[in-house]
DNA sequence: AATGCGGGGCC
DNA sequence: GGCCCAGCATT
């Protein structure tokens, strides 16, 4: 084992963050942990990972589930489809398979949540290769754009001999989480300074590659009906949750003949998305159909902002709980 | 190889 | 406001 190495796992030894998945043996929750983290920093991810980890214990309890009340205890942690998978996977397979071939079929399941599961709950010697990963390998060896290929093969012919994998692909996350950060590397106070040849200039390693969120204009229809608000299924864009009407501004003449009403102005919403700005126009109608209670289903974020704003429209006539609403955080205007 | 998919924290 | 996060699926 090289020096660096070393470095690494005394490093991690002394200063791994106790965190609510360490230590656990159980595969199906170390797959939940891995499922919650992608893309999701560690402090965001562990409410969800402890809720439903009490709401489904077991593959079992997650596969009788209905995949309505998987995605309500998912709610607000984004990327739903993850859940979705999640809950696919329960229905797909009785038990966890213990190998990382097997497990990347799954649904939901990437070379890297698989190498994870792999090394993590069966000690496969298999690279996990994060965002963390590509990070620090790219700036201990000094490569400015390295290919998924190719840092997965270097990961790979890193894998110490006689260490845990699964210990070893933490370790290196780990660095990269607390201190091989993206902007402010913590240089040092790193145990592989000494050993990196990117430290000087950690700003090319890797090359970050740049886009602006373009921004996309949209129109929510809240429609009143006597029990409350009608609401539809989401399509594409926050599949499976539920929310009002939204479209482009274009289709709302077709939309209001549809329903039956003429709309009036309620106010614009702003959400960002890491590749899209949405500016919503909030748009109400009374509508002579029934709707429900909206706050009893789940909603993306956007759609607690629109319901926020279409406020003054929802406590007419009380149809609405405000009391519902404000348990879910939304405050009067 | 590029794009869509959430939400939150940080600068 | 932009950037990034223990990525995956689709094209």
């Amino acid at each position: 084992m090289k020096a660096w190495q070393e470095a690494l796992l005394a490093w991690y030894r002394q200063n791994a963050r106790l965190l609510p998945w360490r230590g656990e043996k159980d595969p199906y929750r170390i797959l939940v942990s891995e499922v919650l983290l992608q893309q999701t920093r560690v402090e965001q991810a562990i409410p969800y990972y402890r809720r439903f980890l009490e709401r489904f214990p077991t593959l079992k309890a997650l596969r009788e589930a209905s995949l309505e009340e998987v995605l309500k205890v998912w709610q607000g942690a984004g990327y739903y489809r993850r859940a979705v998978n999640l809950h696919r996977l329960a229905q797909r397979v009785e038990e966890l398979p213990p190998s990382f071939a097997e497990l990347k079929g799954l649904p939901g399941l990437g070379p890297y949540t698989a190498a994870a599961v792999a090394s993590i709950a069966f000690g496969e010697r298999v690279a996990a290769v994060d965002g963390n990963v590509r990070r620090v390998l790219s700036r201990l060896f000094a490569q400015e754009s390295p290919k998924e290929k190719e840092l997965f093969a270097l990961a790979q012919g890193l894998l110490p001999a006689d260490v845990d994998p699964g210990t070893w692909n933490q370790a290196l996350m780990e660095l990269g989480a607390v201190v091989c950060l993206p902007k402010n590397p913590r240089c040092p106070n790193c145990p592989l300074a000494a050993f990196c040849q990117g430290k000087g200039d950690w700003g090319r390693y890797p090359l970050p590659r740049r886009r602006k969120a373009p921004e996309e204009r949209l129109m929510a229809l809240v429609l009143l009906g006597r029990k409350g608000v009608h609401l539809e299924r989401l399509q594409g864009r926050f599949q499976g949750l539920y929310g009002v009407p939204l479209f482009p501004p274009e289709e709302l003449s077709r939309r209001e003949a549809a329903f039956g009403v003429r709309s009036f102005p309620l106010g614009e919403v702003r959400h960002a998305l890491t590749h899209r700005r949405l500016l919503v126009e909030v748009r109400g109608a009374l509508w002579p159909g029934e709707g429900e209670d909206p706050w009893k289903r789940p909603l993306p974020k956007l759609m607690e902002k629109v319901l926020r704003k279409a406020l003054p429209l929802l406590a007419h006539e009380g149809v609405v709980s405000l009391p519902d609403a404000e348990a879910h955080g939304v405050k009067p205007l």
